[in-house]
RNA sequence: GCGAGCGUGGCGGAAUGGUAGACGCACUGGACUUAAAAUCCAGAGUCCGAUAAGGACGUGGGGGUUCAAGUCCCCCCGCUCGUACCA
């Protein structure tokens, strides 16, 4: 009987399904498990990055359950967003249509993966049976103050009349029209994420279980910082500018002023000053990305007006407008000190501003390091930790300026002007004015009949949609066409999981049995938004009361990308590598022969086209196969590669696993272990209780490679063995066992199928995870390298625990060691166990 | 630009500061075969040496701490991710 994916894959997904072995259901007799996987936008079909993510959470769901444990392991689709409008103008279908067609396929793809998940908790977010929660969610935010209105600068196509997402923009142009994409104002929909932000900040201490560095670019990304705020007035004006800044001490090194073009006061100059207006059109022009901004030129208006120094008498300083001041940090304003500041500095050069150097240091300039203070009066001598506190204390004083507190994090921007989105249940009415949608006309469903022939958003298009009566006056009004932005959706959808009630969002006892979710796993490019949104979400929805949970993920693993190499042939065209034969270390077109160069391990992208299609690796190999390789190459958090190399390695393992499991006899005899173990039974014995006791922990540090290592380790102890009498028979047959109910969560057909044959009458998918045991550890010998001066010359085979003067008299009897050894040595050192060092 | 991560044989990767290269892929030799594939057995970091014994070198580059550094510290280089309207 060959090994046979198709067939065994096919049986088995059918038993699990039939027999609702993963249906999740509320225990208060076992502890809870919560796994969960990143869910998929619907984009088509699932790429190699879904099959590792949700390969290395069905692991985690198999193992748990083998502990005992009860587990949530549910699927769903974050099915609102952008490519289904582009697919939708692009293939003229609905949005709706194209994406539950995806999700059909796509799910389908999963099936064959043979996932462990509940599948009764299925659900896709662009139902209205999901967003009608998330509309009431934001009515709650509104109510409380958490949602506003406020003016946002987004990127405007003027011959599309759409907002671009920036992605859609291409060089400053729009992706489709080409033309120059310009920075339009727009009212548009907050969350107030700000005011959470300490705390968002101070309980990443607690998280324990998350990797440092996701921690630290949530903490870099909040960007809490002290500094202060401090007023200069302007001359020949009543005004003053309120500037922000985290070096007060550099005070007296300041030469200019400079404010956003998004800035109150720039706004003013503009209206009678058409250079001025000039100027903030060009920064209109610019790109809004923080990379552009930051990596751009430097650009100023001098405005004409000036400062005077508030510490410095008879000093004025120039203020400009300058498009590297961002209007959404600090106040919109900012002094210059050029020495030591690499923006201030560039920005001074390029204009020709005095530079004054205030810290002490051999470096050049701009020094932005610690340092005595000079050329700044009372804050001579001082370095830069006082000079700040003094020179605080001193504006305070003066009662110009007082310590302040800012965050990097802005509010979070949710509306988007997007048909394919969750409705926004606000009305806007001439006489009442913005109007929240009462709670007995939700949910507001989204259009089916809608035109993408028409340029914008079409529910703005749409002939009626938009068109309401207030719920205030019952005069005309028009319902907000806005929709959330999707992270909406992905920031409380875990919470979705634990049950689909109909009726409410959540239901108390699933959401407390369930949450938070002890595993979560998904790319790393979520480090930030996604999790932090999700984090904040949960602390919104406690704010209005209607759950008590702050951090809704216990435990995160971040994966890798899946890599591949690439080619092109000669001229530059991208080939798919199924198009690419490799004959003597050489690689040529399939079919026309011409040469093909071999290119760099990149990212799997369709764009240049180094994709290998999951499923027809699952049609050739099957499932396990796929999975099994996934789990052997890399570590989950890094990026691995995709080789048709190291699938054919798995295939090979699978195929020597089933033959060798098939070739066993079981007889009713075998299957006790024996009274009297023979020493080799008992270094079998013992391999398999190091290989249980490796397994085990290198599935709970997220290690899975080492975990295959080590059960290829066993298997090749196993197969080796040579079985000469019955007792043999039984010690293979029970080490066998147990390597199966190590290996199921990773390649959970074939283990079902060789227990099967083994004669076992339950399912491996609830058999218990085999224990350690350490009866059989009979290895009482060690081997310890001796060195001398740190350099391995022999390796001494002795008792465990033998002492340091026994030890030392072993390793002087070696023979390469006498030989090095030719003076005596200086020092010895010793520890047991471990080595033997001479040095000499 | 800023923030974060990564860098070990021909390749993927192992390695509580203590024998660098576990396990696998590719490769080489052998067995089986009319032959090939598949399978099985053996070999292998590089260089010197005789194909041995043994030795030198070796974890992106440079410096440092230590009896001992892939691992800790400093500087540099390269690549990847995120950067707020992609998901």
């Amino acid at each position: 009987m060959k090994y046979n994916p198709p067939l065994i894959e096919k049986k088995w997904q059918k038993k699990w399904n039939d027999l609702n072995i993963f249906k999740a259901k509320i225990d208060y007799n076992k502890p809870k498990y919560y796994v969960l996987e990143m869910f998929p936008y619907p984009s088509g079909s699932i790429h190699m990055g879904h099959v590792r993510n949700y390969t290395l959470g069905d692991l985690i769901a198999r193992y748990k359950r083998a502990q005992g444990f009860n587990v949530l392991h549910p699927m769903g689709w974050d099915a609102f967003g952008l490519p289904a409008e582009n697919a939708a103008i692009e293939n003229k279908t609905l949005p709706s249509k194209w994406t539950y067609s995806n999700i059909q396929v796509m799910k389908n793809q999963l099936k064959q993966m043979g996932l462990s998940y509940d599948w009764e908790r299925e659900f896709a977010t662009c139902s209205p049976d999901y967003y009608k929660f998330e509309q009431k969610m934001f009515l709650d935010f509104y109510k409380a103050g958490i949602a506003y209105k406020k003016e946002t600068v987004v990127n405007w196509d003027p011959v599309e009349q759409t907002v671009l997402a920036n992605e859609q923009v291409v060089d400053g142009r729009g992706w489709r029209s080409g033309v120059e994409v310009e920075k339009k104002k727009m009212k548009g929909w907050f969350l107030k994420i700000s005011d959470f932000a300490e705390d968002l900040l101070n309980e990443i201490d607690n998280l324990n279980e998350w990797p440092d560095r996701v921690k630290v670019m949530q903490r870099n990304w909040i960007g809490k910082s002290r500094g202060a705020t401090l007023n200069f007035s302007i001359n020949n004006s009543k005004d003053i500018i309120k500037i922000f800044t985290t070096r007060p001490d550099t005070i007296f090194g300041a030469t200019f002023i400079a404010i956003s073009p998004e800035h109150q006061l720039s706004l003013e100059i503009s209206e009678n000053d058409n250079k001025a207006k000039e100027f903030l059109k060009f920064c209109e022009k610019q790109s809004n990305k923080e990379v552009d901004l930051e990596k751009g030129d430097k650009f100023g208006y001098e405005t004409g007006l000036t400062v005077s120094h508030p510490l410095k008498k008879g000093v004025n300083l120039k203020i400009y407008i300058a498009n590297f001041v961002l209007m959404d940090y600090g106040t919109g304003a900012i002094f210059g000190c050029p020495a030591h500041d690499q923006r201030d500095y560039d920005f001074a050069k390029k204009y020709s501003l005095e530079i004054i150097s205030v810290i002490e240091n051999d470096d050049i300039l701009p020094y932005t390091g610690d340092g005595l203070h000079i050329n700044s009066d009372f804050l001579d001598g001082l370095n830069t930790q006082q000079a700040i506190g003094v020179s605080i204390q001193e504006l305070r004083k003066l009662g110009i300026g007082k310590e302040t507190i800012t965050y990097r994090i802005r509010d979070w921007g949710v509306s988007r002007q997007r048909y394919w989105g969750c409705p926004i249940p606000i009305v806007f009415c001439q006489s009442c004015g913005e109007v929240p949608v009462p709670e007995n006309q939700l949910p507001i469903c989204l259009p089916e009949d809608i035109n993408f022939n028409l340029k914008g958003n079409p529910l703005v298009s749409h002939p009626t949609w938009k068109n309401t009566k207030c719920p205030k006056c019952n005069d005309n009004a028009f319902r907000e066409t806005d929709t959330f932005d999707t992270f909406f959706e992905s920031s409380w959808y875990f919470a979705r999981f634990t049950d689909l009630n109909p009726s409410k969002a959540f239901t108390n006892e699933a959401f407390k049995y369930w949450m938070p979710v002890d595993q979560y796993i998904g790319g790393v490019e979520h480090a930030v938004m996604h999790l932090l949104y999700s984090r904040f979400f949960m602390r919104a929805l406690k704010f209005v009361k209607t759950i008590d949970l702050k951090e809704p993920f216990n435990s995160l693993q971040t994966q890798g990308m899946v890599c591949h190499q690439t080619f092109k042939t000669e001229k530059e065209k991208w080939l798919f590598p199924d198009q690419v034969t490799k004959e003597n270390d050489k690689f040529f077109h399939i079919d026309t022969k011409e040469k093909v160069i071999a290119g760099r391990i990149e990212k799997m992208s369709k764009s240049k086209k180094n994709v290998v299609d999951p499923q027809q690796i699952i049609q050739t190999y099957g499932a396990d196969t796929a999975r099994f390789f996934m789990l052997s190459d890399s570590p989950p958090n890094r990026d691995m590669e995709w080789s048709i190399s190291g699938i054919e390695g798995s295939w090979r393992f699978l195929n020597k696993l089933w033959n060798f499991v098939n070739s066993l006899e079981i007889q009713e005899t075998n299957k006790k272990l024996p009274d009297n173990l023979s020493q080799l039974h008992k270094e079998l014995l013992a391999g398999l209780n190091t290989t249980i006791k490796e397994v085990t922990k290198s599935i709970d540090n997220f290690h899975f490679n080492i975990a295959v290592a080590s059960i290829r380790s066993l298997f090749n102890a196993l197969s080796s063995y040579k079985i000469l009498n019955n007792d043999d028979k039984s010690v293979i047959l029970h080490s066998t066992k147990k390597l199966l109910i190590l290996i199921n969560p990773m390649v959970p057909h074939i283990a079902e199928a060789l227990w099967e044959n083994l004669d076992e009458n339950n399912m491996i998918a609830i058999e218990n995870w085999p224990s350690v045991d350490n009866t059989f550890e009979v290895n009482n010998k060690i081997k310890i390298p001796v060195q001398i001066n740190g350099k391995m010359r022999a390796v001494i085979e002795v008792q465990k625990d033998l002492d340091k003067d026994n030890l030392e008299k072993i390793a002087l009897e070696e023979e390469n060691i006498l030989k090095f050894l030719n003076k005596a040595p200086k020092k010895v050192i010793i520890i047991p166990n471990r080595i033997v060092n001479f040095v000499i």
